[in-house]
DNA sequence: CTTTACTATGACGCGAACGTCAAAGGTCCC
DNA sequence: GGGACCTTTGACGTTCGCGTCATAGTAAAG
């Protein structure tokens, strides 16, 4: 395994290394293996999540809270499709998977109110460039 | 004209009371006219402004600052198109254009961008209302 | 084993975007 | 015209998402 450190997993993903350890605390990112001396060391994995959560943070206009539910949510599911006959304590009631059920699709129902929105704003900012451009070209 | 108070206003918009007269004094929405007694009073048209940049900032994930850059641009090319032949002080001059130009040009590429993500993240949101469905279907 | 360069934790600081409260004044209805 | 109920302005409080020290420990090179 290739081990790094915080600051050139910083380099990486371009997060600081202050966000990135706040990540960890608030519990948005899993916290990463440790050195004997207590020195965070990252996997390529940990890069990745990182990159995907920050990702959705500035793109989905989520709070980091909204975001840790979700995340949260999704790995119970596919840890309950994996280990689908065992009774582990991480299984999900029949009850609570509706509950989460329905609080997906309303999700996807605002997501994709979202983006009607933002195309409409994009037809406002096309035109505006057009109006701009045709200034320009007198 | 029909003539309402900030409480009917922010009860149509769902904005808060505070939050209306904040974006006011930060410059995002016009001052609205004034009763004699100094109280607020809000058109329809006030109103729909008032749903367009709210909408805008939790849709687009701009800045209140951001936003308020956008509209003052806006305004301004509007205005430009409006007299063109006059040479009044709001007239934008032509290398202010060109720069006007360039950062309408990025902004609607960060859109771009930004819907694509919203794209797959709606896939992945999808992909999991599956498979939450398909452990209900058992 | 020392030096040099990171790292960890804790604590305080900060700007954005409001919430909340107080004091003073405005509106409206009977 | 006198309550009951808004509204306004000002000021301070709060939460989020980190930035920025300070202090102490750790890693790696020579």
């Amino acid at each position: 395994m290739n081990w790094i450190k915080i600051d050139e997993a910083a380099k990486i993903t371009g997060i600081t290394k202050r966000a990135i350890r706040y990540y960890e605390e608030i519990g948005l990112i899993h916290p990463p293996e440790r050195s004997d001396g207590q020195v965070r060391l990252y996997t390529d994995e940990d890069v990745k999540q990182l990159k995907r959560v920050v990702d959705a943070k500035e793109v989905l206009g989520f709070s980091l809270q909204e975001l840790q539910h979700f995340l949260s949510i999704k790995e119970r599911v596919l840890e309950h499709k994996d280990q689908y006959e065992s009774t582990k304590d991480t299984t999900i009631q029949q009850s609570e998977l509706e509950e989460i059920a329905v609080g997906l699709k309303e999700q996807e129902k605002m997501l994709q109110q979202k983006m009607e929105k933002m195309k409409s704003f994009q037809e406002e900012l096309k035109d505006l460039i057009q109006k701009v451009d045709s200034l320009l070209n007198v």
